[in-house]
Order: structure tokens, then C-alpha cells, then sequence
DNA sequence: TTGAAAGCGCTAACAT
DNA sequence: ATGTTAGCGCTTTCAA
């Protein structure tokens, strides 16, 4: 089934057909009306292979999701979605897992869809300028930076928050509530990547309030998943530490963690103060509703967007957009009694 | 930056790089070398474009999703990517929103990725047989039926819960529980989809127990978004209806709901029990743990594949498989006092 | 307004 | 072991 069998079919030639498929404004309404007849009669669908292969240029703006079910993105991923079609370009989106490589991915997706640009979502913290030398076409890095890595800022776009400023602001508030005694919940602190910056900020507002970090109240869980986080937050609960507050990378991870405590005996907030950042939007119907610094996915969504198509269609160079986080005051915080 | 001039750049024809590409046996290593050196040199990609629309047939797998984002489908799909890859195929993920047909995107995308088969996930109820038409490849609905549809069980395959029968389980288990004023939170009653199935199972629930319908314990969000359900259900509670337990056909939905009662003062279980269906990870972190019935998010999707694939390896006729859903006992549901 | 034909980048015969 | 070449299905000049 091919535009040849639909041109037979009608008794038109191929350049027609196209031209009826195309749009063309030169086609008689005669052929035009007989064609489609003929289309929908065979179940014609064009093939876009060939499609892509023949124009130019496409009008195509891929998306390269690390994971499309995290939660996080999902806020994120319809805001860069409306944002490309509203600027008339079609968004073609990626998923990868963890296990493969987003540039490799990204740069094949842009040959085989002749993307204008990329928008890398859920990226990794450390690249190096040969790996994204393969990546011949404007891209930008959403909700992170290069921070582990040996890139030029001139090199590559990218639209963050501010981790590590962001985390310190968590802990502060904390703090500032009282709290001596913090407990952190975190991948790995070692993970080059948006776990460890996090940590950095919880070090950085520990010390900068006189307090000692307390390796026993640094809870690793080697995964983002929330089993993890309840089984580490368990354990740091048999250990009898006696912290009053929890600050968790991410809501996610938090949910788990409210309920380990809550399990635990713990009464939230009296017991325990806990505060995240990411503000997904399940992490408004915990109970308490979970006190945390949300990441604007809409606005990251977009700017991320703006950023591309201006490099795409007047050829600024790139831009790196930090955007702050707002404070959603959950239930989940109290000051020590 | 073509086949072309790799094969220039390199001092060999275009079949010669052709031929390393693919992993064809007969080159010498020495060309062989060379040419990947030059490949990496010049950061190619293959135009995949060029490569679908050659190669007789791919070993491409479709999936089309509404709506990634929903926690229910990241299971399935999983599972769907895991078997697709265990069997040597390949997935390709289409995303479409709600606004978008199914039906032409997934014709559209077996065109263009000249694929084997297709796996629906979060399609509607209601197909024609005209519609369906346009897929010539074989395709199997993953987690829904054709309920409200027009077409034949011979024209199409199936993976799903029974959805009537399990809503209806879940309503007796609150029956059993002494429960007799039982609110439900669905999206619509006349959907076409899912929610009408799983109210009908409310329904039957009723009747069979001897239980009256009372309209008023009937709260409708006409879409499946937390904040709607959050709404519905405190604006039942405000109707100040006396009832002691809670059906809610999905585990997202509940988790809103849960809040809402507790906002309302409601304890839970103790003033009110609440069961949903779908068993998605998080509400199994709810406080207390959400008490629903559990989809096979696993084998659904596994299943899916490998009714696909019999059917494309062998020729096998279209198959519906039903699955079981398994109780997940939370602490949400609680005798009447 | 329509048709004929070139060519997009690639693979796979078919030659050598 | 390597090169030459014919198409895959489509769009787009160029001619008529």
C-alpha cells in the first residue's frame, strides 16, 4: 500500500496524490475529492520514512525522557509539549531507561527525524565535549547542568534549578524552626549527579549554622525508588537517632519516608519535621501534605523551549536559565517544641 | 554527513561501510577498523529514515500510550519493553494525548516504523469496525475491551480485568465489612470506558445485596485528575451524607480522596473505609495504606506481548485473556462498629 | 492543472 | 573482500 496504488487507483499520477496529501493549492477539486475517496477507501497512511527522507528539513523538536514515568517530568513534559506546538513545530519524544546513553540516543533521533533541535530531559551531571560532539544540532539540558562535568558553558544550554543553593535553603528552614538534630535522605552522595549537589547543600547549611554533620543521620538508598526510601528510613530509625527533622531529596522519596516514620511511631510533625523538593503533584495529598520546595515544571518546561527555538530559528548561542523554587508549606514542618 | 561520506572519507564504497555497519562478516578487519575509526571521527549517525524505508521489514514492536504520565501504565509498560526485548524485537513508544485517535496514530506509526504489531494502552471502549480497519498489522488492547464497541471478539485481542466484576468485588468487600451506606467516586457515569464498567459493578453490588441506589452517594469528577477528586469527594461529605464507606475506581483518585475525609474530619478507617482499584506503587504509602485491588501490571503487559507475537510468529488468531486483580489488604477498610 | 523524473540515504543483490 | 547499482516511498522541480 503505497502512494502508487493510490495514484492507480484514482487514476492520477503519484506527484498528484502527494500534492492532494500535501495540501497543494493546485489540484482541481475534482481529483482532490477522488483522491481522498481513494485514500480513505484503501486505508492509505504515507510511510514517513520516506517522507523524512525526501524533505529538507522537518519541523521537529525532540525530547529525550530518562524515565517518562517519573513524576516530575510529567508536569514538565506537557509544558515543553504545548509549548513546541504552539509555536507550530511537532514534538517527537524518547524514552530511554537508565541503562542507555541520551546523547547516542538524542543524536540518532535527530538524523533519523532531522530534528532543529533537542531538549534532554533527566540527563547525566558529567559530560565530556567529545560525547557531545555527536550532537551536531542545538540541545538543552532540563532540570540540570553539567555541574560533574568538563563542558564550556558556551558549550550547551540548560534550564536547573540551583541544587545545591536549593537544598541549603531546605535545611535552613529547618533550622531555622529549631531543628539541630537533621537528618538527610539521599541516593547516593556520591552519584555525580543531582544527589550529591543536594547533599552539598545540606552540608553547606549544617556547617553554616555551627552544626557538625553526623554521618548516622546521612541515609543512602542507591536508588530513587520509594521501597528504598522507606527501607533507609527504617533503618535510621532502629539505629535510635534521635534527629527531629528530615530533609529528603525528593517528594517522591518523602511519601515513603512519611509513612516509614508514621509506621514507626513517629507523628508527623510533632515527632519529626520533614521537608523535600521537587513538589510533585501527589505530595499535596499526603497527610500531613508534605512540605517541600516545588521546581516550577511548567515554567522549566517552557523556558527550556524558548531557549531552543531561539538558538534554532535567530541563532543566539546558549543560554543557561536558573529558576527558583517556591516554598509550598505542607504540614510536614513545626517548630521543635 | 551521509553513508557517502563516510565511505569517501575512508577510501571504500558506501556498501564497504554499508557492510561494518551492519556487522557483515565479510570485511577485512583492517577496512573494517578504518572505517569505524572514520565513523566516529566524523560523529555519523545513520539516517535511520533511510534504513526503515529499505529494509524489508524491522523487528519494531509499536506502542501506543495515553498519557505516559499515568502511574498505572509506567508498570505495564515495563513489562511490555522487557518481553518486547527478551524476544529480540523492538519497542517503539508513541505518546499521544487525549485529544488524539489511537487508531491513526498507531496506523500511522505502523507505516512509518514498519511494525509487526501493536499494543494499545489507554484506548477507548468504543471502536468501529470501520475504524480498526485502518490497521493492517495485528493489535491487541492492553488493559481495556471493546465494551462499547461494535467490533467482533475475533477482530481484536485483549488483555484486562473485568473491570464490572472486579468493581463489583470490591463494593461486597465493604458489604461484608457491615457497610450498607456506601458512597463511589468514579470520573463519569457514561463514559463509554471504564468508569461506566466498574459503576456498573457498583450497581450490581447494590442490588444484589439488597441495597437501594441512592444518587446522591454517586460523586462524579468528569476527568481523573486529584484535585476533581479531592473536590467530589468534600463536597460529598459537605451533602453531610451519612455514608461509612467509600468505592473509588482508581488508586490516584483515592488517594485524593483519603485526604479529603481526613481534611473533613473523617478518620480511616474508623469513620470510613475506602477500596479502589488499580494498585499503583505509591498508594501503597498512603497512611493508612490504601486497601484496593490489585491490576497485574506485570503480567498484563507481558501477556500482551506474548499474545502480539503469537500472533505474528505464528499466525495465531486474536486471544482475550482476562486477568485476575489480587486484594492488597491496606489499612483503609474496617468492619462497621 | 497535471505528469514525468530526479533524488533523499540506505541496503542488498549482483559483479568483480 | 570490495565495488556498482537498483530500488525502498515520497516530494519537488521541470515540462507540458
Amino acid at each position: 500500500m503505497t502512494i502508487k496504488d493510490v495514484a492507480e487507483h484514482s487514476g492520477v499520477s503519484v506527484s498528484t496524490v502527494s500534492r492532494v496529501l500535501n495540501n497543494h493549492p493546485d489540484v482541481s477539486e475534482a481529483v482532490r475529492s477522488r483522491v481522498m475517496e481513494t485514500v480513505r477507501e484503501l486505508h492509505y497512511v504515507p510511510n514517513s520514512s520516506a517522507r523524512d527522507l525526501v524533505r529538507p528539513q522537518s519541523d521537529a523538536i525532540g525530547l529525550v525522557v530518562r524515565g517518562v514515568g517519573n513524576p516530575f517530568f510529567t508536569g514538565v513534559i506537557r509544558a515543553i509539549e504545548d509549548t513546541i506546538a504552539q509555536a507550530g513545530y511537532t514534538m517527537v519524544l524518547h524514552q530511554i531507561n537508565s541503562g542507555e546513553d541520551e546523547l547516542r540516543a538524542g543524536a540518532e533521533l535527530a538524523r533519523s527525524k532531522r530534528l532543529q533541535g533537542l531538549i534532554l530531559l533527566g540527563g547525566c551531571f558529567d559530560y565530556t565535549p567529545e560525547q557531545t560532539a555527536a550532537l551536531d544540532i542545538p540541545f538543552v539540558c532540563c532540570s540540570y547542568t553539567n555541574s560533574f562535568g568538563s563542558l564550556k558553558k558556551s558549550a550547551y544550554s540548560s534550564v536547573s534549578i540551583d541544587d545545591q543553593a536549593e537544598a541549603r535553603r531546605a535545611v535552613e528552614l529547618l533550622i531555622q524552626q529549631g531543628h539541630r538534630k537533621i537528618a538527610v535522605l539521599l541516593d547516593s552522595i556520591h552519584d555525580h549527579s543531582i544527589s550529591e549537589l543536594r547533599y552539598r547543600g545540606y552540608c553547606q547549611a549544617l556547617s553554616e549554622n555551627g552544626l557538625s554533620l553526623d554521618s548516622e543521620l546521612v541515609a543512602e538508598t542507591d536508588t530513587f525508588d520509594m521501597a528504598a526510601a522507606y527501607e533507609a528510613t527504617r533503618r535510621l530509625l532502629e539505629q535510635k537517632k534521635d534527629f527531629t527533622a528530615l530533609f529528603v531529596i525528593a517528594d517522591s522519596m518523602a511519601i515513603a519516608a512519611i509513612k516509614a516514620l508514621r509506621d514507626g511511631g513517629r507523628r508527623i510533625p510533632e515527632d519529626c519535621s520533614i521537608i523535600a523538593i521537587d513538589g510533585i503533584d501527589v505530595s499535596a495529598y499526603t497527610v500531613p501534605t508534605l512540605t517541600t520546595l516545588i521546581q516550577p515544571q511548567a515554567s522549566m518546561g517552557g523556558e527550556a523551549v524558548r531557549i531552543l527555538l531561539d538558538m534554532v530559528e535567530r541563532g543566539t548561542g546558549n543560554r543557561h536559565v536558573r529558576v527558583d523554587t517556591t516554598l509550598r508549606v505542607g504540614g510536614s514542618v513545626a517548630p521543635l517544641n
